[in-house]
DNA sequence: GGCTTGACTTACA
DNA sequence: CTGTAAGCCAAGC
């Protein structure tokens, strides 16, 4: 178990499943902190060629934290459906179906 | 060591 | 649903 939040925020995130996603409180929760932020920070130091599948993560309201104008927002949106994410006319996930459970894997 | 910022969340009006 | 406020941890200056 790694002693830095970073990687261990790292290594919850890269147990998510391929088909679903989990909001950054979820993550935090799990990784152990009171700070969702941290998550998307330390999604933010990461890179391109990351093995971290950072596109899994999303807000509390199930949508990309990204602007539909950004470029992330497009790459995360297409790999999400790409994994057959399904997003509603407000590009909304449902959380109910998408979810992530750590127990559920 | 202190202040500011950040891919957030929850609560209240 | 929209707007405001507090909480929390790490990095940068």
């Amino acid at each position: 178990m790694e002693n830095n939040l970073f990687e261990r925020i790292l290594a919850i995130i890269k147990q998510i499943p391929k088909g679903k996603v989990a909001t950054y409180g979820q993550v935090a929760t799990i990784a152990g902190i009171q700070n969702p932020r941290l998550v998307g920070f330390a999604l933010a130091s990461q890179k391109e060629d990351t093995d971290v599948p950072w596109f899994r993560v999303i807000n509390s309201k199930g949508e990309i934290s990204f602007p539909a104008e950004s470029d992330g927002f497009k790459i995360q949106y297409s790999l999400l459906i790409n994994e057959g994410i399904i997003f509603d006319a407000k590009n909304r996930i449902n959380l109910k179906q998408f979810s992530w459970s750590e127990v559920d894997g």
